[in-house]
DNA sequence: CTTAAAATGTTCAAGCTTGAAATTTATTCT
DNA sequence: AGAATAAATTTCAAGCTTGAACATTTTAAG
């Protein structure tokens, strides 16, 4: 029974609120990860794309098919197989065989893999926190609320 | 209002929430930004940064320079170069010399730029509205408080 | 078993993005 | 004025990203 009150302040301009959010999200996140993709490159000289691969990878020490690692950062294959060549060629990763299936590999961080990301992740979490220094735990109660319900709504719709 | 107790749980994780927070923002934004990405090139046979640029001309009738589009988008300057190149190629905008000053250009919306852009700023409202549709006035406005927050963080920081 | 369909990856062309180097034009200093 | 410095862009190499086309292997159907 969605009944109005008797009185309408002006056509909702709820959409309105909705683009100017957007805008202000689009904003924020990529200033911070500009932020980060600079820091990544000048303090531990990789990217973005690759802490993300490695990310996936550590959390998962048997390793993980192409697709997989593809799924979880929703981004393209191809993508994926340039950066996992590129670790292999470091050394930071390889592919090993999956039985009965000679289609796949399962990509795995190698030892030298391991202890590098981790040494990544500690500096990424400590930039994480100074940049979003401001933010005080009200504050993000109420942020991580609203972004649960989109990312309830995205993953329905999309 | 989630009230801890007397007992403090632990050595406030202050520092870890910041870190889920930002995991989230950037998995939200990433989600809707490929959305609209997606709908740009098979909607519109546009893409988003060509959009951005058009949306930064379109506020300025009298047009922009080179510098002040990338400073506006937070883009690199060469990066500006080539999209404003193509929009220049297919009719949609061009540049005009700058009295006094031969280095630069300002570069503007032509008329068809123009009515291109009004259509497609009109899809892109619209798809905003549906994809954050499931978010309420109070959801925005509470994401909107902490996102002005951490705006403001970021401009004196960065 | 043989063939068609599905799954898993890789390759490729095109566009985006960046930072650094190069270019051209303005401005400032002696 | 002449030289050095600064500003506005463009060019360039390298990496990221995507979707489409392709190759290989597996699974399902007949």
């Amino acid at each position: 029974m969605t009944h109005q009150g008797n009185v309408r302040p002006a056509a909702a301009p709820v959409a309105k609120q909705r683009l100017r959010l957007w805008l202000k999200l689009l904003k924020v996140s990529r200033s911070v990860e500009d932020e980060v993709r600079r820091r990544m490159r000048n303090e531990l000289g990789t990217t973005l794309p690759r802490f993300d691969v490695m990310s996936a990878l550590d959390r998962v020490p048997e390793g993980l098919k192409m697709g997989e690692i593809s799924n979880m950062l929703r981004v393209s294959n191809g993508n994926i197989t340039t950066i996992v060549d590129r670790l292999t060629e470091e050394g930071l990763a390889l592919r090993v065989a999956v039985e009965g299936d000679r289609r796949a590999h399962r990509v795995r961080l190698t030892p030298e893999g391991q202890k590098i990301f981790r040494k990544q992740a500690a500096a990424h979490a400590a930039w994480i926190d100074q940049i979003l220094g401001s933010l005080a735990p009200g504050d993000i109660d109420g942020m991580i609320g609203g972004l649960n319900h989109l990312t309830n709504s995205l993953e329905e719709q999309i």
